[in-house]
DNA sequence: AAACCTTGCAACCGCATTATT
DNA sequence: GAATAATGCGGTTGCAAGGTT
């Protein structure tokens, strides 16, 4: 089924809002609020935008409780433990991040972060140093009880050392077990009905479905690209993340079915763990 | 001083999902 | 239930600003 563009794109105006336009989408929302319908937004508050364009602009920068920049070194392990856990989420990853966008993180990812984790990488052989706080957080009773995490026995995930029959070799890996699919591109994935296995050598993500797939993400196969010598067993997904990342995955997700089923649902679990926040 | 390179981030694009008719 | 419209998401691009040669 085609699907007509939501916009005329050669009759409304493109490129960076000027603070006329900014000024203009704030005051009307803040007078009527958005209405449920982005697509009427701008004519009605007289603005020559795609109502897309107005949506973007209002929830990544006009909001009003919007945070830039200043990220902390809490908010670097939330989302470095989550992203190790569940991918590129970003908007899953936001919701944990009072404040953050999930462009903002993305961004904050993909120029920041990563180079962070790689430097820490190069530094010290370890991911250890970006997973382990200055400070000591205060992690809730439900974080601390990882063996409920890793007992449970349906929408699952786990972490663990297991035998690559390729490789001959032990590799961490990302275990997820009767878990919902992905929502988004799921016709490109296999459901998952019963225990996969990721090799986290060849790229990582929790959602790859295949080897091609996971060659393109160029953070992990950089970051593990030292294979044994970087990342001896337990060091990378097995240390760093045992210990600390899904530590703080738990905390944010004591419930990983639950956690699963908000990357399923896009229903983003409320009043979980805020001792980090 | 100019050219080139790198970085950061706002904005766009296409697709999947959800809601509505 | 099908068709269509609207929304949400993740990946990618474009560009300005700053840095380097």
């Amino acid at each position: 089924m085609g699907r007509a563009p939501c916009c005329d794109k050669a009759s409304v105006k493109r490129g960076p809002w000027s603070p006329e336009e900014d000024e203009q989408l704030r005051s009307y929302v803040q007078r009527h609020g958005i209405g449920g319908n982005w697509i009427a937004l701008p004519q009605k508050a007289g603005l020559n935008r795609c109502g897309k364009s107005c949506r973007l602009r209002w929830l990544n920068y006009l909001r009003p409780d919007i945070k830039h920049g200043g990220y902390t070194e809490q908010e670097d392990q939330i989302i470095w433990s989550l992203y190790s856990s569940i991918g590129s989420r970003w908007s899953i990853i936001a919701s944990k991040l009072p404040g953050r966008t999930d462009n903002d993180v993305k961004n904050y990812w993909n120029t920041k972060l990563k180079k962070k984790a790689m430097a820490a990488v190069a530094a010290t052989g370890s991911v250890a140093a970006l997973a382990a706080p200055a400070t000591p957080l205060a992690l809730s009773p439900a974080a601390s009880a990882s063996s409920s995490v890793t007992s449970s026995s349906s929408g699952d995930v786990r972490f663990a050392t297991y035998p690559s029959q390729q490789q001959q070799h032990h590799q961490q890996g990302l275990m997820r077990f009767a878990a919902p699919q992905r929502t988004t591109k799921q016709t490109e994935l296999a459901p998952v009905t019963e225990l996969t296995q990721l090799d986290v050598t060849g790229g990582g993500g929790a959602w790859a479905s295949s080897a091609a797939e996971l060659e393109d993400d160029v953070f992990l196969p950089g970051l593990v690209g030292g294979g044994e010598q970087l990342f001896p067993y337990g060091d990378f997904f097995g240390g760093m993340m045992q210990d600390r990342a899904l530590e703080l995955s738990a905390c944010y997700f004591p419930n990983m079915a639950e956690m699963w089923g908000a990357a399923a649902s896009d229903v983003k679990p409320q009043g979980l763990c805020n001792t980090l926040t």
